[in-house]
Formats: C-alpha cells, sequence, structure tokens
DNA sequence: CGTATTTGACCCAT
DNA sequence: ATGGGTCAAATACG
C-alpha cells in the first residue's frame, strides 16, 4: 500500500510536460504578458513539486530532506525566537527511526514555495486550481503578519488531507510563503486547464474578494478578507490531465532550464520575480520559521530547480517500475 | 439558507 | 511552560 501513487505521479509529470510545452509556445509568441509565463512556470515548477513530493514520500520514508534556499531580496532573517543557527546544513543520514516495524508514521510531502504578489494590487494572480478553505489563523513568533492555516475543502468529502500555510513576509509584503503539507487526493484541478487559467490576465485585484471570485472557476479562497492584510494564496498544479503518455518525447528539459527564470527576469518587470525556489524541509528545524534556512546562500533562483533538491540521493530512480 | 471565514479555546509536541 | 496547529461556535458572506 505504501505504493508511490504512480497515477498521480504520472499526471503530475504529465502536466508539467504539458505545461511546459504551452510555456514554450508563449515564449514564441511575443504577444504573450510576462504574467503568463510565469503563471506557466508557476504551474510547471508546482507540477515537479508534486511529483517529487509523491517520489520522495512515495519512495521511502526518508521524509524530510532540505534544500535550503531563497531569494536574492531576502536577506536578514530578522530576529527567530531562537537562534538562526540550528542547522541549515544537510545531515540528514542520521537515521531517524530505526524501528521500521513500528507504525509508518504519516510522513506528508512537505514543501514551500515563495510567491510574489503583485505590490500594487496585492494579490498574487490566479489561485492554484485547489480550493482551501481556511481553518484558521494564529500570529508566529518572530513574524510580524498572522499565518493562514488552509486545508483542502474536500477534506472531508473526499478525505483530501492537503494543507498549506500561508504567511506574507515580514521584509518583503510583496513576498507570500506557502508551505504545502500532503498532496491532494481530491479530484480537484483535475479541470484546471492551464490555458484558462494563464489566459486570465490577473488584473483585476482590487478586492481581494472579488479576485477570488472570478478567478476561475474553482474557488481559491486563500485571500484575506481583512482589509489590513491581503494575503493571497499561490497556485499549485493540476493534477489529472486528460491523458497520459507514458512514452512521450523527449522533455525538452534544455528549454525549460533555459527559460524557467528567464523570462521573468530579463523579460522585464523588474518587479516581478514572480516565482522563487521552493524548497523542502522536514522538521528538524524545530523553529518554524519559513525562512529559517538561510545559511545555504545558495540561492538558485535562477539555475534549475532540481537543483537544489537533493533528491538523487534518496530517490529509488533505479527502480524500474516507474513506468509501466 | 447554505457555506466559508473568523477567532478564541483547546490540544499536542517541544 | 511555550509555541504551533487545529477545532468549532459564532459570524459574515453570497
Amino acid at each position: 500500500m505504501e505504493n508511490i501513487d504512480m497515477k498521480s505521479l504520472l499526471n503530475e509529470l504529465t502536466e508539467g510536460r504539458e505545461l511546459a510545452k504551452q510555456l514554450q509556445i508563449h515564449l514564441n509568441v511575443s504577444s504573450s504578458s510576462h504574467k503568463t509565463r510565469d503563471v506557466l512556470i508557476d504551474k510547471i515548477l508546482n507540477s515537479y513539486d508534486q511529483a517529487l513530493s509523491m517520489l520522495k514520500y512515495g519512495g521511502m520514508s526518508g521524509e524530510t530532506q532540505q534544500g535550503g534556499l531563497r531569494i536574492g531580496t531576502l536577506d536578514s532573517p530578522r530576529s527567530l525566537s531562537g537562534s538562526p543557527r540550528s542547522d541549515g546544513s544537510d545531515h540528514e543520514f542520521k537515521d531517524h527511526d530505526n524501528k521500521e516495524g513500528s507504525k509508518k508514521r504519516k510522513a506528508m510531502p512537505r514543501w514551500t514555495q515563495k510567491v510574489q504578489v503583485d505590490p500594487g494590487t496585492g494579490v498574487e494572480g490566479q489561485g492554484d486550481g485547489y480550493s482551501w478553505r481556511k481553518y484558521g489563523q494564529k500570529y508566529i513568533l518572530g513574524a510580524n503578519n498572522p499565518r493562514g492555516y488552509y486545508r483542502c475543502t474536500h477534506r472531508h468529502s473526499q478525505g483530501c488531507l492537503a494543507t498549506k500555510q500561508v504567511q506574507r513576509s515580514d521584509q518583503d509584503p510583496t513576498i507570500l510563503e506557502v508551505a504545502y503539507k500532503g498532496m491532494h487526493t481530491c479530484s480537484q484541478g483535475a479541470n484546471t486547464s492551464p490555458k484558462t487559467a494563464i489566459d486570465q490576465e490577473p488584473n483585476m485585484a482590487e478586492n481581494p474578494l472579488q479576485n477570488q471570485a472570478q478567478l476561475l472557476d474553482f474557488q481559491t479562497k486563500d485571500l484575506d478578507t481583512k482589509l489590513e492584510t491581503f494575503q493571497p494564496l499561490n497556485t499549485n498544479p493540476s493534477p489529472s490531465s486528460s491523458r497520459i503518455n507514458p512514452q512521450d518525447d523527449v522533455f525538452s528539459a534544455a528549454m525549460m532550464e533555459t527559460n524557467i527564470y528567464s523570462p521573468s527576469i530579463m523579460s522585464s518587470e523588474p518587479s516581478y520575480f514572480s516565482y522563487l525556489p521552493f524548497l523542502m524541509e522536514g522538521d528538524h528545524g524545530s523553529s518554524s520559521n519559513v525562512q529559517t534556512s538561510e545559511s545555504n546562500a545558495k540561492n538558485i533562483g535562477i539555475d534549475f530547480p532540481f537543483g537544489q533538491l537533493d533528491l538523487d540521493s534518496n530517490f529509488p530512480f533505479d527502480n524500474p517500475k516507474y513506468f509501466p
């Protein structure tokens, strides 16, 4: 039963590929806006994110791994409750629990993403293809902004355990840190046709409320209804693509690595990085601050999303059962 | 009127 | 004991 959810995995990867394709198209068509591209990139990253998480936690319970990374703009971690020196390093070869015989702890995949919101509007753009329901908010030590707790709307109906936490960065109000936990098992997001999503220019953004309402079909309420602090959300992948082609043609990796971050950065719109690298993290960092590990000064942002992930180390890629 | 959000209390893990 | 995460009643929203 601990088998990897091959279906979902394939879906994610396929979706990612499709998105990449779209991005490619958009890149050729200079008419597409940067935002659109950003959105695509965003989604692509999310797809990989999801897929990787699945692999990671589905393949082995090695759970927490951490590839620290940060965005160039963020600095000074600010005073955390404790001392940041905890450990940014990567030493995870300490077997946590040797007794695998015991009950398997639900090592839900966790990863965080930094999302840049539009400074002017304060809105992130479009939401992910999932519907979230806010179930809590709390002020965290060391952070001035509250952290919002969201869970998948279909938690009860479909037992989807995906959750996410959204917190606005203290220093950069335009940066939103979204920590995801668990993956969606619900049947939503299937209809997240990227095309539709990206086609909508997220320009409205006046009222967070309206924003969410008009964004897309799926409602994504992550926004803070409060007037004082808007807190948009981020976007997610769109699983369940229509068809799965296990043996698609080559993955245009080259294209991806070349364009992934380029558009947003070099294109123009200096104020729009849109997507920041994400990082997987475990629980060693007792301090819960998302941006804790800043010791890893290696900002990969502009490289390749996978570079930061050390998955290779734990990834059972030798597993032949990957693509049946 | 049904559903999502708000918000303090509660619970659990450090 | 403290802080983080969740619950749930009350409220807001559409």
